[in-house]
DNA sequence: TTGTAAGCGTTATCAG
DNA sequence: CTGATAACGCTTACAA
């Protein structure tokens, strides 16, 4: 085991990097020392320093994260935990978390809690013994779920509340209340939600709002069920956003605008001349489908990078630095237009 | 330091997780016999296995991978190196690999290489030592810094060749043919290539594969520089695609398509009317873009999980498993039409 | 079948 | 300012 030949077999073709020992002995020094001169500037006579830093790099030195971590317990990885890769959503998120991680030096684990919780628990077994932190964008997970990890590691939730757990949160009120003004501008007065999947804390406080809304509007206001937030769901809504006789649909997201107007279009129900569609969250695509889909953007990168921002100032043990204010905005588009009275 | 209220208060409100150390001592057993029952099932008596389970269980004890990696060198953690996450096409390559690594046990690292290598350094400095290879998927990284990441870790390349690094592409050369094939059938005789970056590999090779098909067919053909693989890009080229005459375009990717093809229709062009355009990839929104798009389409979640596959194998040492074909498929859509004699 | 002990690469404490 | 030395949690000869 000691036989360096025997090493090299089981380490592939990675040839085994260098490590303080090697510096320090190189150089005459005893191995603390080299650790101070890396990690602790100003702390080693400079001039020991930089021999120091010189014969690091000339060994191709690199720290081992595992040794270090090993014993000050940080990683300075940080897990991101998200509930279905396939909506376009996420994208956003795990974009704003990575950039975040780079500029303070994390690196982002990532994992998909697909389907049940029960499939997912090897994933995150794995995931969590080896980060400081987690985001949770997992909106399959339960109340429960989340409530044991966050005994287990710091956690900071996006897009949801359990509890009083950290979380970034998209502002949802001015969200609603913009989507329904623009409704009621348009003359509607009779509006339906479709919703999200039940479990989905964000899918109901979505519901929640915008029936507040509408009804301080002075709006007929119905919730229409749906098997899926996808535009599988949104398309197979059709039937019921037929039957409930509104002008105007909020989908739970832009996923059931893009499927639900496209239904609309196949059997001929003109968007927005026969019935409008509103979405949630601007995701790629809403902008150039057909028709291109008038939505609540939310600031989905903005949100990764806040996430972030907040778990690692709660493991620094630091005041959590002044949230910027996840602004939501009304972006028009062709999906909505005047009320008809016909219908 | 031994004193533990002094670590709770380094650890945030982290509870100090079980050791195999607190198994052990709950037990009246030794540490090296707990560590055997989880990781060698069969080379301990199957009581005492049974009764370590539980234990473990019962306390919550994950194990520590830091300090197995130590002693093992592998972290069971695989690294996915990406060049541009606003681009779709990477979301089905990572949903691939996250789905591959979950079934093989181990987790993804992520890192995006934006802008130049040097921005990216810290990144991969970080993200290298802590994975037992990478996946890179990373059109602006240089062949010489690929060479140099190779040097130190395992690599799989996607959508890439350099040298003879072990690389998963999809096949180039029938996905070429099909798109020429569907425009010959068309009538067009006269085509031209909207370019990617010229550095990327991918963005040459598709434009030599086309040539080669299209000068067999008979056909006329132009290459047009871009300035990004983007939608912008793909729009800004509008005024060189008029200008050459084609009566068809090849873009290098489903993003450039869709850019062109709805600069087109606001520039009062009709497509496919008066002009077709096809993409490459077929991502996210082809099928929803209006015109929809007529798409070469490459199976990047597959390539995600084959070379997460390949990687495992190189680490194990095993034999390569037999990589899957990885067929392309021509999806016509409403991007593309008759040729038309006029223009 | 089980226990003992060494070592993986760091960091941190405590002397010199 | 620098050098021993003891952890950190786990694996694995080797011994019992």
């Amino acid at each position: 085991m000691t036989d360096p030949v025997e090493r090299e077999t089981t380490n592939g073709n990675r040839k085994p990097s260098a490590t303080i020992y090697d510096i320090a002995r190189t150089l005459g020094l005893s191995p603390s020392t080299v650790s101070r001169a890396l990690n602790k500037p100003g702390r080693v006579n400079a001039k020991t320093e930089k021999r120091i830093r010189d014969a690091a790099a000339d060994l191709g030195y690199r720290s081992n994260p595992m040794a270090r971590a090993l014993h000050t317990g940080r990683t300075r990885m940080l897990g991101l935990v998200v509930s279905d890769l396939t909506n376009p959503v996420f994208f956003s998120l795990v974009r704003g978390a990575e950039k975040a991680c780079n500029e303070l030096g994390y690196t982002l684990v990532f994992a998909e809690s697909q389907e049940s919780a029960e499939a997912e628990s090897g994933t995150l077994d794995r995931l969590l013994p080896a980060v400081d932190g987690v985001l949770l964008a997992a909106a399959r997970l339960s109340d429960e779920e989340i409530t044991t990890i966050a005994g287990s590691t710091q956690v900071v939730l996006v897009n949801r509340r359990v509890d009083d757990l950290p979380a970034i949160v998209p502002e949802i009120e001015a969200g609603a209340a913009q989507a329904i003004e623009h409704l009621r501008e348009l003359g509607h007065t009779s509006v339906a939600y479709l919703a999200g999947p039940p479990q989905s804390w964000m899918a109901r406080v979505r519901g929640e709002r915008l029936l507040d809304h509408a009804v301080a509007a002075g709006m007929t206001f119905a919730e229409i069920p749906s098997e899926s937030p996808t535009r599988e769901g949104g398309a197979a809504a059709l039937r019921r956003v037929r039957a409930s006789g509104a002008t105007a649909i909020l989908a739970y997201n832009d996923l059931m605008a893009i499927g639900l107007s496209r239904a609309c279009r196949e059997a001929g129900i003109d968007v927005p001349g026969d019935i409008s569609v509103v979405g949630f969250d601007d995701i790629f695509g809403a902008d150039f489908a057909n028709p291109s889909i008038t939505t609540v953007r939310s600031p989905l990168d903005q949100a990764g990078a806040e996430a972030v921002r907040l778990l690692v100032s709660m493991l620094d043990e630091e005041q959590a630095p002044p949230a910027a204010e996840l602004t939501t905005e009304l972006v028009v588009r062709e999906s909505t237009g005047e009320a008809t009275s016909s219908q």
